[in-house]
DNA sequence: ATCTCAATGGATAACATCATCCATAGAGAA
DNA sequence: TTCTCTATGGATGATGTTATCCATTGAGAT
């Protein structure tokens, strides 16, 4: 549905968002996470130069989640690896097709992702955090 | 949301569906929809293998929609391009996360993806056909 | 039989995404 | 200063998807 890079993303602010006590360790995230470490690198920069993201190198360095990423939408952290999404586009690449001249699935397509938009929208980043059962 | 290539399948059966009373040349359907000519054959030909299409060589050839395709849900023709779509994964890739443990998109994503499959399942190849205003 | 039309299919190239490797820079500890 | 720790960033490789090229096959027209 999206990017691998995008799920990293989210994984590693979930992980942030959890540890927020102290600097983690890219490495630590990429263990427990399992996302590639010289990969999840990569990313914690993008992170970084979004300002979700706070880094501090060399000992006793790591990564920490700013604070006011916490009430961040999780939509900024999709189209930051994915790119904006075209709102308008038919999922099918059908024929230009809009209110005046919907395609079959254009209504329903239509509720649809109103419904992810406001999903996308409303979960912030810092409900990314896992919670004790 | 889905690959390139099952967009192009769906804008072919559209067309198909948009007419039926003849032998289409592939080249008519590269040039009305904007598929390269050359990978459009490759789709034809996976429509073909599927029976979802039928086609003629030689003079008066071309490719034209099988009659039970037209009531053919949509689903098939995205899965026979883009696999079949593991229905229980996070679409975020979030540590396994499910009834018991879910993530906190869990709830909502589940919803939307039961509106996606049942317009998928529910629009058939037919209904792609472009009808008059 | 021969010619032309058009699908078929194998080989290859272009491209983006995902991933790894390695050298460098910054920061605290000794 | 010197050492170690850790992020940073450039270069490169692997993989899958998308796209193109070209030779072949099948079928009707003449």
């Amino acid at each position: 549905m999206w990017s691998q890079t995008s799920s990293y993303a989210l994984r590693t602010l979930g992980y942030l968002a959890t540890h927020r006590d102290r600097w983690i360790l890219g490495k630590e995230i990429a263990e427990q996470t399992g996302i590639p470490a010289n990969y999840l690198s990569k990313v914690l920069s993008q992170l970084r130069k979004k300002g979700l993201v706070r880094s501090l190198k060399g000992w006793g360095g790591g990564f920490q989640l700013r604070e006011d990423a916490l009430s961040s939408p999780i939509l900024g952290v999709l189209e930051l690896f994915d790119g904006a999404r075209d709102a308008e586009a038919c999922p099918f690449g059908l024929p230009r097709c809009d209110a005046g001249n919907p395609c079959p699935l254009h209504a329903r397509w239509e509720r649809i992702r109103g419904e992810i938009d406001s999903m996308l929208t409303t979960v912030t980043v810092g409900q990314l955090r896992k919670g004790p059962a």
